[in-house]
DNA sequence: ATACTATGACGCATGTTTACGACATAGCAA
DNA sequence: TTGCTATGTCGTAAACATGCGTCATAGTAT
Protein backbone atom coordinates (compact mmCIF):
# COMPACT_ATOMS: atom_id res chain seq x y z
CA UNK A 1 0.00 0.00 0.00
CA UNK A 2 2.16 2.71 1.05
CA UNK A 3 4.84 1.40 -1.24
CA UNK A 4 3.12 2.13 -3.93
CA UNK A 5 1.49 5.61 -2.47
CA UNK A 6 5.64 6.31 -2.79
CA UNK A 7 5.88 5.69 -5.98
CA UNK A 8 2.74 7.35 -7.33
CA UNK A 9 3.62 10.39 -5.38
CA UNK A 10 7.58 10.77 -6.43
CA UNK A 11 5.36 11.02 -9.78
CA UNK A 12 4.09 14.29 -8.57
CA UNK A 13 6.81 16.17 -6.59
CA UNK A 14 7.87 19.22 -6.91
CA UNK A 15 5.46 21.83 -8.88
CA UNK A 16 3.70 19.13 -10.39
CA UNK A 17 1.16 18.66 -8.05
CA UNK A 18 -0.39 21.76 -9.98
CA UNK A 19 -1.75 19.77 -12.04
CA UNK A 20 -4.32 18.94 -9.62
CA UNK A 21 -5.86 22.37 -9.48
CA UNK A 22 -8.94 23.07 -11.94
CA UNK A 23 -7.95 24.59 -15.37
CA UNK A 24 -9.97 27.71 -14.20
CA UNK A 25 -7.77 27.97 -11.23
CA UNK A 26 -4.89 27.61 -13.33
CA UNK A 27 -5.70 30.07 -16.14
CA UNK A 28 -6.76 32.78 -13.69
CA UNK A 29 -3.37 32.30 -12.11
CA UNK A 30 -1.22 32.40 -15.49
CA UNK A 31 -2.96 35.74 -15.91
CA UNK A 32 -2.28 37.01 -12.80
CA UNK A 33 1.53 35.83 -13.34
CA UNK A 34 1.33 38.09 -16.01
CA UNK A 35 -0.16 41.10 -14.08
CA UNK A 36 2.46 40.27 -11.20
CA UNK A 37 4.98 42.80 -12.49
CA UNK A 38 4.22 46.59 -12.45
CA UNK A 39 6.83 46.82 -15.31
CA UNK A 40 4.44 44.71 -17.17
CA UNK A 41 1.46 46.71 -15.76
CA UNK A 42 2.93 49.38 -16.83
CA UNK A 43 3.26 47.89 -20.53
CA UNK A 44 -0.18 47.28 -21.18
CA UNK A 45 -1.27 50.84 -19.32
CA UNK A 46 1.19 52.23 -21.94
CA UNK A 47 0.26 50.02 -25.23
CA UNK A 48 -3.34 51.30 -23.97
CA UNK A 49 -2.42 54.67 -23.60
CA UNK A 50 -1.27 54.94 -27.57
CA UNK A 51 -3.64 54.86 -30.15
CA UNK A 52 -1.24 53.42 -32.81
CA UNK A 53 1.20 51.06 -31.90
CA UNK A 54 4.33 51.81 -30.36
CA UNK A 55 7.67 49.81 -31.44
CA UNK A 56 10.43 48.84 -28.84
CA UNK A 57 10.92 52.14 -27.97
CA UNK A 58 8.74 51.12 -24.87
CA UNK A 59 12.00 50.71 -23.21
CA UNK A 60 12.80 54.16 -23.58
CA UNK A 61 9.71 55.05 -21.36
CA UNK A 62 10.23 52.76 -18.73
CA UNK A 63 12.89 52.54 -16.16
CA UNK A 64 14.62 49.37 -17.23
CA UNK A 65 17.42 48.49 -20.39
CA UNK A 66 15.66 47.23 -23.17
CA UNK A 67 16.70 43.72 -22.79
CA UNK A 68 14.69 43.73 -19.58
CA UNK A 69 11.71 45.35 -21.31
CA UNK A 70 12.31 42.61 -24.15
CA UNK A 71 11.83 39.82 -21.60
CA UNK A 72 8.38 41.54 -20.15
CA UNK A 73 6.77 41.68 -23.51
CA UNK A 74 8.02 38.23 -24.39
CA UNK A 75 6.17 37.33 -21.70
CA UNK A 76 3.21 39.83 -22.19
CA UNK A 77 3.27 37.64 -25.85
CA UNK A 78 3.36 34.04 -24.44
CA UNK A 79 -0.09 34.33 -22.99
CA UNK A 80 -1.10 36.43 -26.22
CA UNK A 81 -2.18 39.18 -24.37
CA UNK A 82 -0.44 41.19 -26.56
CA UNK A 83 0.74 40.98 -30.36
CA UNK A 84 4.19 42.15 -32.05
CA UNK A 85 4.22 42.57 -35.94
CA UNK A 86 7.65 43.37 -37.46
CA UNK A 87 7.26 46.11 -40.06
CA UNK A 88 10.93 46.67 -41.42
CA UNK A 89 13.67 47.79 -38.85
CA UNK A 90 10.98 48.12 -36.45
CA UNK A 91 8.48 46.11 -34.41
CA UNK A 92 4.60 47.14 -33.68
CA UNK A 93 3.24 45.90 -30.56
CA UNK A 94 -0.25 46.27 -29.54
CA UNK A 95 -2.85 45.13 -27.27
CA UNK A 96 -4.95 41.78 -28.05
CA UNK A 97 -8.19 43.77 -26.58
CA UNK A 98 -10.51 40.77 -27.36
CA UNK A 99 -8.70 38.51 -25.34
CA UNK A 100 -8.22 41.08 -22.65
CA UNK A 101 -12.29 41.22 -22.50
CA UNK A 102 -12.65 37.62 -21.93
CA UNK A 103 -9.77 37.97 -19.29
CA UNK A 104 -11.69 40.48 -17.41
CA UNK A 105 -15.31 38.80 -17.58
CA UNK A 106 -12.68 35.86 -15.74
CA UNK A 107 -11.62 38.37 -12.62
CA UNK A 108 -14.77 39.98 -12.40
CA UNK A 109 -16.48 36.38 -12.17
CA UNK A 110 -13.40 35.55 -9.68
CA UNK A 111 -14.03 38.75 -7.22
CA UNK A 112 -17.93 38.14 -7.32
CA UNK A 113 -17.48 34.69 -5.68
CA UNK A 114 -15.15 36.00 -3.38
CA UNK A 115 -17.33 38.92 -2.20
CA UNK A 116 -20.91 37.37 -2.44
CA UNK A 117 -20.78 36.26 1.09
CA UNK A 118 -19.93 38.83 4.04
CA UNK A 119 -17.31 36.26 4.99
CA UNK A 120 -16.63 36.55 9.08
CA UNK A 121 -18.30 38.82 11.40
CA UNK A 122 -21.04 38.82 14.27
CA UNK A 123 -23.31 37.21 12.77
CA UNK A 124 -21.08 33.81 11.93
CA UNK A 125 -19.66 31.22 13.78
CA UNK A 126 -16.42 33.03 14.20
CA UNK A 127 -15.50 36.80 14.78
CA UNK A 128 -12.35 37.69 12.75
CA UNK B 1 27.42 64.65 -14.74
CA UNK B 2 27.95 60.88 -15.41
CA UNK B 3 29.83 60.59 -11.90
CA UNK B 4 26.37 61.52 -9.63
CA UNK B 5 24.49 59.52 -12.10
CA UNK B 6 26.32 56.51 -11.66
CA UNK B 7 25.84 56.65 -7.85
CA UNK B 8 22.28 57.37 -8.42
CA UNK B 9 21.77 54.39 -10.33
CA UNK B 10 23.68 52.65 -8.07
CA UNK B 11 21.11 52.86 -5.04
CA UNK B 12 18.96 52.16 -7.74
CA UNK B 13 20.11 48.81 -9.23
CA UNK B 14 18.57 45.47 -9.27
CA UNK B 15 14.87 44.84 -8.09
CA UNK B 16 14.93 48.78 -6.70
CA UNK B 17 13.84 49.87 -10.18
CA UNK B 18 10.59 48.88 -9.24
CA UNK B 19 10.58 52.35 -7.39
CA UNK B 20 10.48 53.79 -10.19
CA UNK B 21 6.75 52.41 -10.91
CA UNK B 22 3.50 54.51 -10.07
CA UNK B 23 1.95 53.34 -6.53
CA UNK B 24 -1.06 52.28 -8.64
CA UNK B 25 1.15 49.57 -10.91
CA UNK B 26 2.93 48.61 -7.84
CA UNK B 27 0.03 48.06 -6.15
CA UNK B 28 -2.17 46.03 -8.82
CA UNK B 29 0.83 44.31 -9.28
CA UNK B 30 1.50 43.31 -5.26
CA UNK B 31 -2.32 41.95 -5.98
CA UNK B 32 -1.86 40.14 -9.02
CA UNK B 33 1.38 38.44 -7.60
CA UNK B 34 -0.94 37.08 -4.39
CA UNK B 35 -3.51 35.62 -6.83
CA UNK B 36 -0.52 34.47 -9.24
CA UNK B 37 -0.45 30.64 -7.67
CA UNK B 38 -3.93 28.12 -7.87
CA UNK B 39 -3.47 27.61 -4.67
CA UNK B 40 -4.14 30.96 -3.38
CA UNK B 41 -6.89 31.44 -5.81
CA UNK B 42 -8.11 28.18 -4.86
CA UNK B 43 -7.84 29.15 -1.15
CA UNK B 44 -9.77 32.25 -1.69
CA UNK B 45 -12.40 30.45 -3.37
CA UNK B 46 -12.60 27.73 -1.07
CA UNK B 47 -13.07 29.87 1.90
CA UNK B 48 -15.69 31.71 -0.03
CA UNK B 49 -17.23 28.42 -0.60
CA UNK B 50 -17.82 28.06 3.20
CA UNK B 51 -20.44 29.68 5.36
CA UNK B 52 -18.11 29.85 8.25
CA UNK B 53 -14.44 30.30 8.99
CA UNK B 54 -12.74 26.56 8.26
CA UNK B 55 -9.51 26.45 9.62
CA UNK B 56 -6.32 24.91 8.77
CA UNK B 57 -7.92 21.41 7.25
CA UNK B 58 -7.84 23.86 3.99
CA UNK B 59 -4.58 21.62 3.43
CA UNK B 60 -6.75 18.82 3.64
CA UNK B 61 -9.04 19.75 0.77
CA UNK B 62 -5.68 20.90 -1.35
CA UNK B 63 -3.22 18.29 -2.74
CA UNK B 64 -0.66 20.08 -1.43
CA UNK B 65 1.49 19.49 2.34
CA UNK B 66 0.35 21.53 5.33
CA UNK B 67 3.58 23.45 5.36
CA UNK B 68 2.79 24.60 1.72
CA UNK B 69 -0.70 25.58 2.40
CA UNK B 70 0.64 27.05 5.71
CA UNK B 71 2.74 29.65 3.61
CA UNK B 72 0.37 30.15 1.32
CA UNK B 73 -1.70 31.51 3.75
CA UNK B 74 1.11 33.50 5.28
CA UNK B 75 1.18 35.35 1.95
CA UNK B 76 -2.58 36.02 1.63
CA UNK B 77 -2.48 37.55 5.14
CA UNK B 78 0.21 39.29 4.92
CA UNK B 79 -1.96 41.82 2.47
CA UNK B 80 -4.60 41.28 4.31
CA UNK B 81 -6.64 39.73 1.84
CA UNK B 82 -7.28 37.23 4.53
CA UNK B 83 -7.63 37.14 8.27
CA UNK B 84 -6.78 35.00 11.14
CA UNK B 85 -7.93 34.18 14.64
CA UNK B 86 -7.03 31.45 17.02
CA UNK B 87 -9.79 29.86 18.79
CA UNK B 88 -8.50 27.54 21.12
CA UNK B 89 -6.68 24.55 19.37
CA UNK B 90 -8.18 25.79 15.37
CA UNK B 91 -7.44 28.60 13.78
CA UNK B 92 -10.24 30.56 11.62
CA UNK B 93 -8.90 31.76 8.49
CA UNK B 94 -11.70 34.16 6.36
CA UNK B 95 -11.46 36.43 3.77
CA UNK B 96 -11.22 40.45 4.13
CA UNK B 97 -14.08 41.11 1.92
CA UNK B 98 -14.04 44.36 2.58
CA UNK B 99 -10.68 44.44 1.15
CA UNK B 100 -11.10 42.20 -2.01
CA UNK B 101 -14.58 44.52 -2.80
CA UNK B 102 -11.73 47.43 -3.20
CA UNK B 103 -9.28 45.32 -5.12
CA UNK B 104 -11.74 44.25 -7.19
CA UNK B 105 -12.23 47.92 -8.19
CA UNK B 106 -8.50 48.36 -8.74
CA UNK B 107 -9.24 45.31 -11.11
CA UNK B 108 -11.88 46.48 -12.75
CA UNK B 109 -10.44 49.95 -13.44
CA UNK B 110 -7.40 48.55 -15.12
CA UNK B 111 -8.90 46.32 -17.75
CA UNK B 112 -11.41 49.15 -18.17
CA UNK B 113 -8.13 51.62 -19.41
CA UNK B 114 -7.21 48.59 -21.03
CA UNK B 115 -9.97 47.57 -23.69
CA UNK B 116 -11.28 50.67 -24.00
CA UNK B 117 -9.51 51.28 -27.35
CA UNK B 118 -10.04 48.55 -30.11
CA UNK B 119 -6.07 48.61 -30.67
CA UNK B 120 -4.44 47.66 -33.70
CA UNK B 121 -6.65 46.94 -36.68
CA UNK B 122 -7.68 48.16 -40.08
CA UNK B 123 -8.20 51.32 -38.72
CA UNK B 124 -5.03 52.30 -37.14
CA UNK B 125 -1.38 52.81 -38.23
CA UNK B 126 -0.35 48.79 -38.26
CA UNK B 127 -2.77 45.82 -38.67
CA UNK B 128 -1.56 43.65 -36.01
C1' DA C 1 29.67 47.65 -50.07
C1' DT C 2 29.57 49.94 -45.58
C1' DA C 3 27.94 51.86 -41.71
C1' DC C 4 23.99 52.57 -38.83
C1' DT C 5 19.96 51.35 -36.25
C1' DA C 6 16.24 48.58 -34.25
C1' DT C 7 15.49 44.00 -32.85
C1' DG C 8 16.19 39.77 -30.99
C1' DA C 9 19.03 35.65 -28.76
C1' DC C 10 22.32 34.05 -25.15
C1' DG C 11 24.37 33.65 -20.92
C1' DC C 12 25.09 34.84 -16.25
C1' DA C 13 24.48 36.68 -11.46
C1' DT C 14 21.36 37.45 -7.97
C1' DG C 15 17.15 37.20 -5.55
C1' DT C 16 12.49 35.04 -4.86
C1' DT C 17 9.08 31.36 -4.82
C1' DT C 18 7.58 26.82 -4.04
C1' DA C 19 7.52 22.68 -1.70
C1' DC C 20 8.42 19.78 2.01
C1' DG C 21 10.27 17.21 6.14
C1' DA C 22 11.51 17.69 10.84
C1' DC C 23 11.03 19.99 15.00
C1' DA C 24 8.63 23.22 18.48
C1' DT C 25 4.55 24.88 20.82
C1' DA C 26 0.18 25.08 22.93
C1' DG C 27 -4.48 23.73 24.00
C1' DC C 28 -7.18 19.74 25.41
C1' DA C 29 -8.34 15.42 27.49
C1' DA C 30 -7.48 11.02 29.98
C1' DT D 1 1.27 14.28 34.45
C1' DT D 2 1.13 12.38 29.97
C1' DG D 3 -0.18 11.89 25.57
C1' DC D 4 -2.79 13.64 21.54
C1' DT D 5 -3.88 16.94 18.06
C1' DA D 6 -3.84 21.30 15.58
C1' DT D 7 -0.77 24.98 14.66
C1' DG D 8 3.17 27.29 13.63
C1' DT D 9 8.60 27.70 12.77
C1' DC D 10 13.03 26.46 10.59
C1' DG D 11 16.10 24.96 7.30
C1' DT D 12 16.87 23.51 2.71
C1' DA D 13 16.70 22.05 -2.19
C1' DA D 14 15.11 22.96 -6.61
C1' DA D 15 12.81 25.87 -9.85
C1' DC D 16 11.74 30.32 -11.43
C1' DA D 17 12.02 35.45 -12.02
C1' DT D 18 14.54 39.64 -12.73
C1' DG D 19 17.97 42.47 -14.69
C1' DC D 20 21.53 43.39 -17.63
C1' DG D 21 25.72 43.23 -20.75
C1' DT D 22 27.20 41.30 -24.99
C1' DC D 23 26.78 39.45 -29.30
C1' DA D 24 24.02 38.27 -33.70
C1' DT D 25 20.79 39.57 -37.29
C1' DA D 26 18.37 42.12 -40.56
C1' DG D 27 16.48 46.19 -42.61
C1' DT D 28 17.86 51.11 -44.19
C1' DA D 29 20.37 54.57 -45.93
C1' DT D 30 24.73 56.61 -47.81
Amino acid sequence: MSYIYDILLAFSMTYAKTAAFTDEQQQLARIAKALAHPARVAIIQLLASKQTCISGDIAAELPLSRTTVFQHLQELKALDLIRGEIDGLTVCYCLNTDLLRQVQQQFTAFFLEATANPACGPDTTCAC
